[in-house]
DNA sequence: TATTGTTATACTCTATAACTATA
DNA sequence: TATAGTTATAGAGTATAACAATA
């Protein structure tokens, strides 16, 4: 346990023992993964991502998902139009200027190909961890998150 | 401890208790943390690892920078420009074809102040990992890391 | 033949500004 | 007046291809 912190004198830290770094390298890393992953069912992280949150919060609008994920609303609507054009997502008006977003029987059908894929890239993910430390990142990274100042609240 | 990673069947997932997400907003968000403070320095991250490097590494070549970083020899060349430009690096010729890259003594000062920043961000985002995790998060990285395949070995 | 370095360019992602219309 | 949505565009970052010269 816990001198990875300290550097000797002269000889600085190595990159991979800053913690900056080390999450910059592994989210790339893991994302690229992802993003490898997933053009199995031909999405994006984000597209699948977007997919989850209309799942779980029927008639959600556009742009509460792009304050839940920091997406202007501006990049928000060829995002949608693109997952709209592929059948995979429906907008029923709410009242006169916004749009309630739902899945299609198609894009729930596609969310449930997502979502193996995204549960096997996590369970792959989590293994690689040794298990004197898996049960802390998530709640390390959590703690971070929650503490990182931004508009919205959840998830 | 420890069952953040079930789901409820029927409640999928928060997404706040996925690694995957949490790793890629976590990161994004204390990036953005480290540009903002990098601004006083006049660098860009990037910028500051490369610094970094030379100085651990005097007379490396840009490849294997590239190699180290994953950043690709012809993204190297605007880079390394840039620095050279602000007069924070030197190349001399090692043979016909690779330049040594050295830091120029502005490039040292530079570098002094940049890592005063680099290290209270380091010591900020560390301390916002509760206690009990902090040992943890680290060396669970750093193994997420390691298996991660990658063409380069090292930092 | 593989490596180093370079130029030019394309693509993706994100940010900004201006605008319309509704709550 | 603030919010929702849209369009158009600019900028950064990254990737690709073609190339010259050296080890």
């Amino acid at each position: 346990m816990g001198n990875w912190s300290l550097s000797k004198p002269g000889k600085p830290d190595p990159l991979n023992s800053r913690l900056g770094y080390l999450l910059k390298r592994v989210s790339t890393a893991a994302m690229g993964d992802l993003s490898l992953r997933l053009q199995e069912v031909d999405l994006r992280e984000v597209d699948a991502t977007v997919l989850l949150l209309i799942e779980r919060t029927p008639n959600i609008i556009a742009s509460r998902i792009g304050r839940i994920l920091d997406i202007k609303t501006a990049n928000m609507v060829p995002l949608l139009r693109k997952l709209e054009d592929k059948g995979l997502i429906r907008r029923e008006p709410i009242d006169g200027k916004s749009n309630g977003l739902q899945l299609t029987a198609a894009g729930a059908r596609k969310l449930s190909e997502t979502r193996a894929i995204l549960d096997e890239f996590e369970r792959d993910l989590e293994q690689r961890v040794p298990e004197e430390h898996r049960d802390h990142i998530v709640p390390a990274l959590q703690a971070i998150w929650a503490t990182a100042r931004r508009s919205d609240k959840k998830s």
